[in-house]
DNA sequence: TCTGGGGTCCTAGGACCC
DNA sequence: TCTGGGGTCCTAGGACCC
């Protein structure tokens, strides 16, 4: 049996730990740049506000109807999820973190323990320990698990613990459970399952194995298996990144060479230190700009460039030279940049770079980066950085609604007053 | 005025090889 | 009119996830 726990509302819980008073009040989290509402409790869920929706559309509604709004605040969320996954682990040695706050945990040799029973101590567990409220849904596949998980979720009666663990309890609920409520039946295959006149997953695992697979791909169909109840995914290990990247939206349209390449240099340095994470080098680098597409009356240019490296790095300087190189060749002045990137790929292992006569990775990088990440890792982001890059922090994300990283700052931590 | 930032996997079609 | 039978690699685009 598989179990998919998932932590209710996440990033607005996380807001509300130590913020007691807003227990019962409504929060919503914004995304970067404080643009786009990204997380919702329960409350403002009830407000109507919907998922992915700009914050400046509701500022009336946030201040008429008091809602708490807060920047997103990853250093807090990421602490709080390592706590509640670490808590998790201690139920069975195989989990796979799927997301900051899911998990798969699959349960062999449980068959004369009740998971009903499992899932109540998990709960109740991990909301004494971290205040993380969890849902827990049990099933023999993932895709049912999921399922099991949203019924969990969705009807109180079942405490925040929902088992499907026979043929009986499957085909029932399988009967009722909607289409566009399956992990991994999007937007698109909906419309098409929806025009054929397939609203339950009943009806889906109803269709003939050759057109799922016509339709929608092999995926589709180990998926119409998974909910038939046929294991076809298991958990998977923590396997290193195929592909890195780094791209933020400005607060405002920039046409200056200088600003997007400091720009671009600190995202290329931030590739590089990820890379070093996972012990990859990089072969292919590519940068992007993008103009605002929310505004068509103006010029729009949307140029990338892809460059094949003389020889795999992960060295913050040198992927900043082939940055600026790759930069360079696609800025053009007179169009307002509303967004850059850069994206690394194709890697390989660090340990096994292949040394050039004469075209080499300088060698002391290594031990160069390798400081770098110390120094930064002991005395926050950016520290230390290239001369090429912001020094002075003129550029700042709006986050205007930041709360404190109460667990993983000395400085930020709780103030009680008594 | 203001609109996030990451990822994965699969398929079709073109270009090439023998 | 008829025109082999395999392959591989790459890219773009589509679909999905959080």
């Amino acid at each position: 049996m598989f179990a998919l726990v998932d932590c209710n509302n996440f990033y607005a819980s996380c807001e509300r730990l130590f913020r007691p008073d807003l227990v019962g009040k409504p929060i919503v989290v914004l995304s970067n740049n404080d643009g786009c509402v990204i997380a919702r409790s329960q409350e403002a869920k009830d407000l109507g506000i919907k998922m992915g929706a700009p914050a400046f559309l509701f500022d009336k509604l946030f201040k008429d109807q008091k809602v708490h709004v807060f920047s997103s605040n990853y250093a807090l969320y990421g602490d709080i999820s390592a706590r509640v996954m670490n808590m998790l682990s201690s139920y069975t040695p195989d989990i796979e973190v799927y997301s900051i706050d899911e998990s798969f945990l699959r349960f062999d040799g449980f068959d004369y323990f009740s998971l009903q029973e499992i899932g109540r101590k998990m709960r109740q567990q991990v909301t004494q320990g971290t205040g993380i409220p969890i849902s827990v849904g049990f099933a023999p596949t993932k895709a049912l698990a999921k399922m099991a998980n949203k019924i969990a979720k969705k009807r109180t009666e079942t405490g925040g613990v929902f088992v499907i663990d026979t043929r009986e309890g499957l085909e029932k609920e399988i009967a009722k459970f909607t289409i566009d409520d399956v992990w991994g039946i999007g937007p698109r295959h909906f419309k098409m399952l929806q025009a054929m006149g397939i609203r339950t997953v009943q009806d889906f695992t109803r269709l003939p194995d050759a057109w799922v697979k016509k339709q929608m791909s092999v995926v589709g169909l180990r998926l119409k298996h998974e909910l038939q109840g046929i294991r076809t995914l298991d958990l998977e290990d923590v396997k290193p990144k195929q592909n890195i990247a780094v791209t933020r939206s400005f607060n405002e349209n920039y046409d200056d060479y200088e600003w997007v390449k400091e720009r671009v240099i600190t995202f290329a340095t931030i590739c590089a230190e990820r890379l070093r994470k996972q012990d990859s080098c990089c072969n292919v680098l590519q940068v992007f700009l993008l103009t605002n597409s929310f505004r068509p009356d103006q010029p729009q240019y949307t140029p990338a460039t892809t460059v094949k490296l003389p020889y795999p790095t992960n060295s913050g300087i040198e992927l900043a030279h082939f940055a600026e190189d790759a930069l360079k060749r696609i800025y053009k002045s007179g169009f307002g940049y509303k967004k850059a990137g850069v994206v690394v790929m194709e890697f390989t292992p660090a340990a096994d770079a292949q040394l050039m006569i004469f075209n080499n990775s300088n060698p002391k990088h290594g031990n160069l980066m390798a400081v770098v990440d110390k120094f930064n890792h002991a005395l926050g982001q950016q520290k230390v950085k290239l001369a090429s890059q912001d020094l002075d922090r003129v550029w700042k994300m709006k986050r205007e609604r930041l709360s404190p990283r109460y667990t993983t700052r000395m400085s930020e931590i709780v103030t009680i007053k008594s």
